[in-house]
RNA sequence: GCGCAGGUGGCAGAGCGGUCAAUUGCACCAGACUGUAAAUCUGGCGCCUUCGGGCUACGGAGGUUCAAAUCCUCCCCUGCGCA
């Protein structure tokens, strides 16, 4: 075998076809714990369970990999614990492909978003909304977020940031984590694919803070490249700059350009109010993607972080994004909201209580298939629901979450066809079209 | 029959002179959920409304009071105890 040959199989990311309308790509990511085809979901995983799933579960289900939290199962493991942990794979008892995130997300999460009660995604239309959109001061130029916790009365912040690295304080004990523990811990936990530790910013957060955190990530994508050892894993470094243009290019630029195995793409999405800089738009996801797409390494895997929704995904496969995770199937399973390829429903509502229909007559998932589910039994299920019964085939929490995830992982299967097939486009109209 | 305890919105159950259309929970209705703080959270939940408010309501009928779900009288009903 040559040399280029065997590079070739070595390579980790290797992309099969092009769509010829847009960025869309399939693709293999090779990993040691098997191969994965893009666009693919990530499933979350983050203290190293799926939520409501047994391990047999995540196979069933289709799923290609997992991805776990460094953050959090540092917390649930504890140093000593860390010490004599068996990785994530033995975990989680699932042999396939994980990622773990590198607790940058929780740096937001933690902190911002939760004294604000906010997300990721910024509000850009509202047609209606029941939710009270709050009026919430702009955070000012002062960095007030640096000078460390502050709380509304409700939800306090539980983090600090500093430019060496963030003290989460919870229940008294304080958590440090930098670019260099981040990177160490994720070398103990053992994933396939690891990801810099970086500021996921708020887009309530102004221009003046996202630049000054865009250096930080920065920094931190350095330290997170020089202290990663051996190459049994790969690391990813994170592109951020929030809604603005300049700073997602220049992200994208320097990301780009060191020496990652992959680009993450993370941050806030949408509300840019700040235009001092010339940019069009309010840096809605599908922008950001459209600003930074052009000057990503090609051959790199593109992960975007944290998303999301089913229209999202076309979106981004359409932009040249090769993975995604999000916790929509996971999480809105357990709260009754099942998938469907015309749209979801909410399966507690009082119409399905004798619903003798699948959640869909034709879906295969363990739920539909194998256990014969209907939409009244799982009503029914849901409920009852006292807490009894975990992971049994009368746990409604399971028995969604199987379906969604399943159903989500055969949307990216049909999407990999359809770039296979020069479809893609028409598939992405059609499939869109049907679930409004 | 006597004694005691009660009768409050779909249910359970607070309130015990004004801030009560009435705390709270359940149920019900609607909506959110985007690198999991969250199998969670928000709203709505007598009738009408030009969203200012208006009307009818805490077993029934009277009464006291500026004001009653809250106090008094009688009646009806329920539970427990004693006959």
């Amino acid at each position: 075998m040559g040399r280029a040959a065997e590079e070739m199989l070595s390579m980790f990311f290797k992309i099969f076809t092009k769509d010829k309308q847009t960025r869309a790509r399939f693709g293999l990511i090779e990993t040691k714990h098997g191969t994965i085809e893009t666009p693919s979901y990530v499933v979350v995983g983050t203290h190293a369970k799926v939520r409501c799933l047994l391990p047999s579960d995540i196979g069933a289900t289709k799923t290609q990999i997992v991805i776990a939290n460094t953050y959090h199962l540092w917390k649930d493991l504890g140093d000593e614990g860390l010490n004599s942990f068996h990785g994530v794979h033995a975990e989680i008892g699932w042999s396939g492909p994980m990622m773990t995130d590198s607790g940058g997300f929780q740096v937001f999460s933690l902190g911002f978003a939760r004294e604000h009660n906010t997300g990721k995604v910024g509000i850009v239309s509202q047609n209606r909304s029941t939710r009270p959109v709050r009026n919430i001061p702009p955070i000012g130029p002062s960095g007030a977020r640096d000078a460390g916790v502050i709380s509304n009365g409700v939800n306090k912040n539980l983090v600090r940031i500093t430019d060496d690295g963030v003290h989460f304080t919870e229940n008294g004990t304080e958590y440090y984590l930098d670019a260099e523990r981040s990177i160490e811990i994720q070398r103990k936990l053992g994933a396939d694919i690891i990801f810099a530790f970086d500021e996921c910013t708020s887009p309530l957060h102004d221009k003046e803070y996202v630049k000054k955190s865009l250096g930080r990530t920065h920094a931190w994508a350095e330290r997170s490249l020089r202290a990663k050892r051996g190459e049994h894993q790969k690391l990813y470094g994170i592109v951020q700059g929030g809604a603005f243009r300049d700073l997602r290019e220049e992200s994208a630029r320097y990301i780009g350009d060191l020496p990652f195995d992959g680009i993450g793409i993370g941050g806030s999405f949408g509300n840019a109010q700040d235009k001092s800089f010339g940019e069009q738009g309010n840096g809605e996801m599908t922008e950001v993607l459209d600003w930074i797409a052009p000057i990503l390494p090609e051959e790199k895997p593109r992960h975007l972080l944290g998303i999301g929704k089913i229209q999202d995904i076309f979106e981004a496969v359409e932009r040249g994004v090769d993975t995604f995770d999000c916790v929509i199937p996971t999480r809105e399973a357990r709260h009754g909201s099942l998938w469907t390829t015309f749209g979801r429903f909410d399966v507690r509502k009082n119409g399905y209580k004798d619903d003798k229909r699948k959640i869909q007559n034709d879906c295969e998932c363990p739920m539909c298939g194998k256990l014969n589910i209907t939409r009244g039994r799982l009503y029914e299920l849901f409920r009852g629901w006292n807490g009894d019964a975990v992971s049994s085939n009368e746990d409604p929490g399971r028995l969604a979450t199987m379906h969604n995830v399943f159903f989500f992982n055969e949307l990216m299967r049909k999407i990999r066809e359809s770039i296979k097939n020069g479809t893609f486009r028409e598939f992405k109209k059609e499939f869109c079209s049907k679930i409004q």
